[in-house]
DNA sequence: TCTCCATCGTTTTTT
DNA sequence: ACGATGGAGA
């Protein structure tokens, strides 16, 4: 008996498949990230491949991080060993040591997308491109997506041939290019772009990753750009041991450059490739997979192949019909709320998903009205809170002072009375002189007319040369910790005494809190813990990547971002056209833009293991205004015997209680939800009547561990806790918000 | 130099 | 509806 006798036949096929090119085409649910792991384990156990030969490619952190674990399980050991991770997260390790072959600083910084809009705009004023008719958006859509395609400026000039807005475009993308060269930063696809690059233009480097990876394995094929494949392809160019998993039926991110050829044109890659089907889908009900078959069935371009179950044939599909929005809402958080109550499910079994972020907000709403736990993923990101930035600019000026951008976010921030005539004056002199806006600043008395502003930025470069010369012997925490101390950051908004600022202080803790958890992790894994590794962590998380498994919490997400999970209960919201499909699907685009629109309902539908609803609004606001949409076209794609109606419209008359009751809630919970905007991530219960700890116990925090209690203050809608935690000190919290249990 | 207010456009999805 | 942006006034 081994563990690879639980495969079924296909399955083990492609596990025992070890050498040569090979193509998984897994099906929804069919079990590929256990062949994954299973083939890994077999390569390590019965070819006695060494653990660091193995590269693995995942979508996400997450599941590079289950990956990982799973391979523990069944492997036993030697999987800490295994490259496992993301294909960003891959090329920025592999930069950091060796960028340096190609003029940038392995000290690099990564920008976001608001980092790259800046940039752009500046770029524009300083080029005299008019961006009411360059917009930035579209600028960087088209610089990125020449970036997917390995297309230099030199080359996109060169295809422009006459066409005006193309050569201006060329122009714009040199320039940002030589801005982010001159920051010393990467945007996420010059990550992927300057490893390709390095591997062209370093044998050496190539060469020793090419040793290095002997295997390699690319989950979510479907969703690679031609950078990608370049990239993976050069490093498997030597021993061709390249398995590539992935399903043409779930490919969505074609907006983002996803090439389709890529897994469509495998074969013709690689003429030697072994392809392998996994068709039996071992996830949903029969209902459930009969549903995806038949909607998908309808797009043109695709690989034919349907998925077959043994599962039961389960629960109909169930399709509901409101008035607006709210009802929607409302119905869904009454099911979960019965069936947890019934005991048939737990709150994390339970998953909604729609089309918009947007659409998260009456969810928000109606759960918080119906005490049900939730964690909304997605939606602006964490890093992206103004003080989050804030704080991490500083980190970055301190780690990399050529990063201009992160100097001028902070150089006024709190007030140092410098403002825009001072720094357009040093910025116009660094520009002169050829050198990076801090070192401008460092030789401030050389600028023209620089006046009584002189004072002010030798305060701040004392600072920051102050923070620099810690910055070796502190951690980042202690950095942090000294910066927050230093700037005032943390007492001023203490001093704001709103709401707001109460909210910002909580994310400067998780802040915190997570340096803290960085310094463990790099710690149990024997890796030194630097603030660029860091700042490069926080750069290439994604919201996904955060959920906890082990909590008991409905997610809230878009359909992209379930891509990969999978729930017993699955509520799709939001079923109409106009919405789902978009109405950019619809009226731009050449009917391909529908297709990946379908292929994004397959993959909502294949999420759902036991039971799916499916849910829409007759009437809706979006943006403001009052749409009225018909039922999505997808769900009209679902055969009516598969489908359960329930009781025609579920029209609601209002009755004038409810009226009235629901109107006080609603005013109530605005004003949660107000607070809650700047922490959507945790459940925030009202105010517990009791508090089951006191001042003198000893209680636990989910990431602060455990603490003794030192004061318990009323404080409007919630108690303030005052908890001395053995790991970091001193703490003031929100008694909702911390959830401490005492020990 | 900072703050307040009006105007504008934005949204489909994300590493 | 909402946030970002830019202009005007303090």
């Amino acid at each position: 008996m081994s563990i690879y006798d639980s495969l079924n036949p296909m399955q083990r096929q492609a596990v025992f498949h070890t050498e040569g090119p090979l193509l998984i085409l897994a099906g929804a649910g069919s079990g590929k990230t256990r062949v994954l792991t299973h083939r890994i384990a077999y390569l390590i156990q019965e070819k006695e491949v060494n653990p660091w030969n193995i590269l693995a490619i995942t979508f996400t952190n997450k599941a590079a991080q289950e990956m990982r674990e799973r391979v523990d399980r069944i492997a036993g050991f030697g999987s800490d060993a295994i490259w496992v991770s993301t294909f960003h997260s891959t090329c920025a390790r592999i930069l950091r040591r060796h960028i340096d072959n190609l003029g940038y600083d392995t000290n690099f910084t990564i920008y976001d997308t608001d980092d790259q809009k800046s940039v752009i705009k500046d770029v524009c004023r300083r080029l005299n491109v008019d961006t009411k008719i360059f917009k930035e958006r579209a600028l960087l859509s088209q610089i990125s997506h020449a970036k997917d395609n390995l297309i230099t400026p030199d080359q996109m000039e060169m295809d422009a041939a006459g066409d005006f807005n193309q050569k201006k475009t060329a122009m714009v993308y040199r320039e940002y290019q030589a801005a982010l060269r001159k920051n010393n930063a990467l945007d996420f696809d010059d990550l992927i772009v300057k490893t390709v690059e390095l591997f062209q233009n370093c044998d050496r480097v190539l060469e020793y990753y090419q040793e290095r990876f002997k295997y390699i394995m690319v989950d979510e094929y479907q969703d690679t750009n031609y950078a990608q494949f370049k990239f993976v392809s050069l490093l498997a160019s030597r021993y061709e041991n390249l398995c590539v998993v992935g399903d043409d039926d779930q490919s969505i991110y074609k907006f983002r450059g996803a090439n389709i050829e890529n897994i469509l044109g495998y074969e013709r890659v690689f003429p030697n490739a072994a392809v392998i089907r996994l068709e039996q889908n071992y996830r949903s009900t029969q209902n459930i997979l009969n549903a995806a078959n038949h909607v998908i069935a309808n797009n043109a371009e695709r690989k034919e192949k349907t998925l077959w179950t043994e599962n039961e044939e389960g629960p109909k599909i169930h399709f509901r019909q409101f008035m607006n929005g709210f009802e929607e809402a409302e119905y869904i958080a009454g099911e979960i709320s019965k069936a947890h109550r019934e005991g048939l499910c737990q709150y994390r079994d339970c998953a909604i998903l729609y089309r918009t972020n947007a659409q998260s907000r009456l969810f928000e709403e109606k759960f918080i009205n119906a005490n049900i736990p939730y964690k909304i993923v997605g939606g602006v990101n964490f890093y992206a809170r103004k003080e989050i930035k804030d704080l991490l600019c500083y980190l970055k000026t301190v780690d990399n002072a050529r990063d201009d951008l992160a100097v001028q976010r902070i150089i006024n921030v709190p007030k140092r009375g410098i403002g825009a005539t001072t720094l357009g004056r040093v910025q116009d002199y660094a520009d002169k002189m050829g050198i990076s806006l801090y070192e401008a600043l460092r030789v401030a008395e050389e600028v023209p007319s620089i006046g009584r502003s002189l004072s002010k930025i030798d305060g701040f470069v004392t600072f920051i040369q102050m923070l620099k010369s810690k910055a070796q012997a502190y951690t980042v925490e202690d950095l942090l910790k000294e910066i927050i101390e230093l700037t005032g950051y943390v007492k001023e908004l203490e001093a704001e005494d709103t709401e707001e600022a109460r909210a910002r202080i909580e994310n400067i803790d998780e802040l915190i809190s997570k340096t803290v958890t960085y310094q463990q992790t790099m710690e149990e894994q024997d890796q030194p813990a630097t603030l660029a590794g860091f700042l490069e962590e926080v750069a290439l998380v994604a919201d996904i990547d955060t959920v906890d498994p082990e909590q008991d919490y409905v997610l809230l997400m878009t359909l992209h971002s379930a891509k990969g999970l999978e729930f017993p209960r699955v509520f799709m919201a939001g079923m109409e056209t106009g919405i789902f499909p978009s109405y950019m699907s619809i009226n731009y685009g050449d009917g391909s833009e529908l297709e990946e629109e379908r292929r994004l309902c397959y993959v909502g539908i294949t999420r759902a293991m036991k039971e799916l609803t499916m849910t829409c609004a007759r009437q809706r606001m979006v943006r403001g205004e009052t749409q009225y949409n018909k039922v999505s076209q997808f769900v009209q794609e679902i055969p009516r015997d598969l489908v359960d109606l329930g009781h025609t419209i579920q029209e609601k008359k209002p009755k004038m209680e409810q009226v009235f009751s629901s109107d006080s809630k609603y005013s109530q919970m605005k004003q949660i939800f107000q607070t809650k905007a700047y922490k959507p991530k945790e459940f925030k219960v009202t105010k517990a009547d009791a508090l089951d700890y006191q001042v003198g116990d000893t209680v636990r925090h989910m990431k602060f561990g455990v603490g003794i209690v030192k004061a318990i203050a009323e404080g409007g809608r919630d108690y303030e806790v005052t908890v001395d935690f053995d790991k970091v000190g001193v703490k003031k919290m929100f008694a909702s918000f911390a959830k401490l249990k005492k020990i």
